[in-house]
DNA sequence: GCCAACGTTGGC
DNA sequence: GCCAACGTTGGC
């Protein structure tokens, strides 16, 4: 099981909206680092879910329900989607500056490479924001 | 709205 | 293969 932070703006897609669909294909992802990303998911791992540019904290737990397939909306190029389906939500949102608080938090992507849409998280580092988040 | 950081493109 | 120019992301 290997675990993962996705972002996505709230005014785009928000977890709220993924809980209103019950599932969504997570497509859009025009970055080579965080195309990779997606191609190492596996069914069943744990994606925390961040609201950039409006809200900047992480708000609920979603889970990848479908491996990564060619992104059926790219003929041309070689892009990936997933499908995630919403867990939970979160008890109460974790900023990025409560993030950034967490001296045990310092080396995630999120706090290092701040336009990396998709990145992996260390257990330990998943661990610890769904407990800041109370789920 | 600004701009720093990062990624990509393309001329050489 | 290098690197300057450009475009985009996303925090502030």
């Amino acid at each position: 099981m290997n675990y993962w932070l996705v972002k996505s703006e709230p005014e785009d897609y928000s977890f709220e909206d993924l809980q209103e669909d019950g599932k969504a294909m997570w497509d859009g992802v025009r970055n080579y680092a965080a195309r990779n990303n997606l191609r190492k998911m596996a069914k069943g791992d744990l994606v925390l879910f961040y609201h950039s540019k409006q809200g900047l904290e992480v708000v609920g737990i979603a889970r990848v329900c479908r491996e990564s397939y060619p992104d059926p909306t790219e003929e041309r190029e070689d892009w990936s989607v997933v499908d995630l389906e919403p867990v939970k939500p979160l008890q109460q949102s974790v900023t990025l500056k409560a993030i950034k608080a967490e001296p045990e938090l310092a080396d995630i992507a999120l706090v290092k490479n701040s336009r990396l849409s998709v990145m992996p998280l260390p257990e330990a580092a998943f661990a610890k924001i769904r407990d800041m988040g109370g789920a």
